[in-house]
DNA sequence: TTCTCAATTTCGTGG
DNA sequence: CCACGAAGTTGAGAA
């Protein structure tokens, strides 16, 4: 924690004139220096970055180092106010819920959820134009687009489905889509009907349910 | 500093168990809790966060809320190795270059960076599915529309750029794509010439040099 | 508010 | 290593 000035040159170019900010350094080269506010770092350097000290007319000078891409970050400190140094234990595990993922992974564990019948055959498979979330296959062997979202569908998630389905129908016209989320914008709902698309219905809640009880067994 | 757990719900959810941390709280109400090692914070609140703290079975619980939307951050410390409280002053000017806008100055300074006899007409023109980076007429008198980026293109990039060449090429269908960007990836360089689309290599350093040579006049 | 897009995006995943 | 897409993306700018 002190005054400094910062300059930065790699990617893009930034300059920073004096001012009181703190700065972390990590152990695995990540460093993070933060105006008195916002959530963003002014400046920083990922992990992986060389780290180098020494002093210069009286300040102390931080240099970052990186390569691939190559950048440097500067910072002159002409002021310390605190320094803090030490290790920190933790190797704890951190658990992420309610993510498209957890949807994609329960429609596969149990496809019913969707509708009977339905046998996916694909998670994120690839695609010239892009990525559809999951392909299926139906009860009467019609291959079913799905495209995932966590939140309301929009509009634009519609159209995104369209673009995958409307180049499987080249070359098979039963090709279906079925955009799966908690709920349908009303414009979205218009634009599904007209391009003979489908809506189901899923929340998040009931996935996290099925995965939990898959991790179980 | 010190070891903590922490709870997150709101967009999404989170859990975190018992670790030496460290917690950012700005006078704005960003808060950010990083673990050892990384850039990112594990878990963080941005400004406009409401803070409130208290002790409960001897631990000492910070939590952030927020509205719109609904979020909430619970980070309980049962033990502490430091607390640091303080001001800090800080008015500087940050100063950013070699943006996108960089590039596009140049070439509305300069058109010839793209090819003889191009006529700039306007930049971030509005478009009802988004915005046009500039929009300009060649020597020949036809639409160019040109899509600018500051790092090599991607597949996404020409696909974005064909939602509006195609629109204009529905009133016009001399109209003209073309990407600008210092390289381009191989997938997009065919996506190009499958949409009858063209590149034109520039790279930021040209721009910068006509960008500053313009301001010395 | 909403939409749209840039970002030193970062991060993970798959080829 | 590239290429692609998600992200609690964040942030800025305009309607």
């Amino acid at each position: 924690m002190g005054s400094c000035a910062v300059s930065y040159k790699g990617r893009a170019a930034s300059t920073l004139g004096e001012g009181e900010r703190i700065l972390i350094i990590k152990s695995d080269g990540a460093c993070l220096l933060h105006r008195p506010y916002g959530y963003k770092p002014v400046n920083w350097q990922p992990a992986g970055t060389v780290i180098r000290t020494h002093a210069e007319d009286g300040a102390l000078v931080i240099e970052g180092l990186r390569r691939t891409p190559r950048e440097v970050l500067r910072i002159e400190f002409t002021a310390l106010k605190t320094i803090l140094s030490g290790s920190l234990e933790d190797s704890a595990q951190f658990a992420m819920y309610a993510t498209e993922r957890v949807m994609q992974r329960a429609i596969f564990l149990r496809p019913q959820l969707i509708e009977e019948g339905l046998k996916p055959l694909k998670i994120e498979k690839e695609h010239p134009r892009g990525y559809i979330d999951i392909l299926a296959v139906d009860r009467e062997g019609r291959e079913v687009i799905l495209e995932v979202k966590r939140n309301e569908a929009t509009k634009r998630d519609a159209l995104q489905m369209y673009k995958y389905v409307s180049e499987y129908r080249l070359t098979n016209p039963a090709a279906r889509g079925v955009l799966v989320a908690p709920s349908l914008s009303k414009e979205a709902q218009l634009l599904l009907s007209q391009l003979n698309l489908e809506f189901k219905r899923l929340r998040l809640e009931e996935c996290e349910r099925v995965v939990a009880g898959a991790d179980e067994e």
